[in-house]
DNA sequence: ATTGGTATGTGCGTTGGTGCACGGATGACA
DNA sequence: TGTCATCCGTGCACCAACGCACATACCAAT
């Protein structure tokens, strides 16, 4: 599938930006600019929709809350994705929590808008099931990350993929905020970026991650980070955000 | 339209029960039924998928094999569902391995004939996505629980799991077996299921596990169990085929 | 400059799970 | 009836991560 132009890549949305002129114009009217500030709230488990999400420049973690209280994450969104796919899966309320995980800006849409399109059953329907494929990929392959690999793997990849989403080096996120997308202690993560720091890949001070080499952070993951990317290309093309 | 009657409701299959009789029509001359041994590999990952399944008395594993050769499942399709969501998602290929994991009959269909109905757009696309949100959260929840639960508390959910999914209290499987599910060493489920042993809610012998006591099982299990059930029951319940 | 709240560092005992090794039991089949 | 592969039981040393407690460092707002 070729992601075609249609003048509106500024959007910064890969998805929107993927729309045919026809299907941009068609939308336009719907689309709204918005801000996501670090830390909000956008939807609640098992929460009505209002809206969905086309993150640009902010990006946005799906988490699950156990009874308990403790937190793990199952899968990032970016200006790669979508916030809200239940919505044309044809749940009508989310089964978790999106949680802005780096501030910025986003296009919202409404509800009805965005399933009047889907119902077309155009490129965009087939563009958003691609994603929706990518984004099972990546949850799937957290699973397993989760059963199988050390804190320290899962804290780079962790890294990497934020990495790859914030649009700068600097990471405005503390221990305790990682702690609960990764779903351990935060004492396992203050011990698990010390040892990184030592080796000069990232550098941090209360609240602020730097991330210093790339490369050697690559060289550190687990195989986790590598099949979700190379998965998310083959789906949608080279266009998904990344360095390296 | 509520769960119709198209008459053959004898499939077993859920998805295939809950087509109109003029879609069942159109879709039959493609059905085909098979017997799906115990062990077999239906899809290896990232392989061309020919066909799609939708079990009926059998039921099938979704695996993720790691370079190392160590595994885990991600999520369990049996009556209810269809193993191959990814052809109508739009991947030409399945991200994972299929593995039957209690062997049965199930009817398989011609990937062209599938994709040809899907993009029909009709009821049974809405069905078909409606599922695959439904697996969604069990891959999520999955991830969420490998992450945060003992193995003795995974290894109640994945029996109830596949107590649903296998239609008798015997189950034919190994320690060694489960312990590639649940992607732990075979002495820890061993060690868990002599517990379970103990209790009175299971017993076993070389390869054969009964299950007892389902309700003491279930006040065994984490929370888990339990929130996979009620969204697929929301999503699938008894108005899945209906739309609104 | 002081205070209070937040972020990180560190220690310690405990637990759950690992990796390995081997022994015992069982059932299928010759 | 004996043999053999498979399956399960158990012990042991080891390690990662946990839970808790508390110290230290830093920033911001008075």
């Amino acid at each position: 599938m070729s992601l075609t132009t249609n003048g509106k890549e500024a959007l910064g949305n890969h998805l929107l930006a993927a729309l045919s002129h026809e299907e941009f114009e068609r939308l336009r009217p719907n689309l709204q600019s918005v801000s996501l500030e670090l830390g909000k709230v956008i939807y609640e488990s098992g929460e009505q929709m209002d809206y969905v999400y086309f993150p640009t420049t902010s990006h946005v973690s799906l988490l699950y809350t156990m009874i308990d209280g403790s937190t793990a994450e199952m899968g990032l969104v970016g200006q790669e994705g979508i916030v809200g796919i239940a919505l044309f899966m044809g749940g009508e309320t989310t089964p978790n929590r999106a949680m802005v995980q780096g501030g910025g800006e986003a296009f919202r849409m409404k509800s009805k808008a965005m399933l009047d399109e889907f119902k077309r059953g155009g490129e965009f329907q087939h563009l958003l099931l691609r994603y929706t494929q990518a984004l099972i990929t990546q949850i799937s392959q957290t699973a397993v990350c989760n059963r199988l690999h050390s804190v320290e793997q899962r804290l780079c990849r962790w890294l990497l993929m934020t990495h790859d989403l914030a649009q700068t080096d600097e990471l405005q996120m503390t221990h305790e905020f990682i702690s609960n997308m990764l779903g351990v202690r935060r004492e396992g993560v203050t011990l698990a970026a010390s040892r990184l720091q030592e080796m000069g890949i990232i550098s941090y001070v209360r609240g602020h991650i730097h991330i210093l080499d790339r490369q050697q952070l690559l060289s550190h993951v687990c195989e986790c980070y590598q099949v979700v990317k190379e998965e998310h290309d083959r789906l949608l093309g080279k266009h998904a955000a990344s360095r390296s």
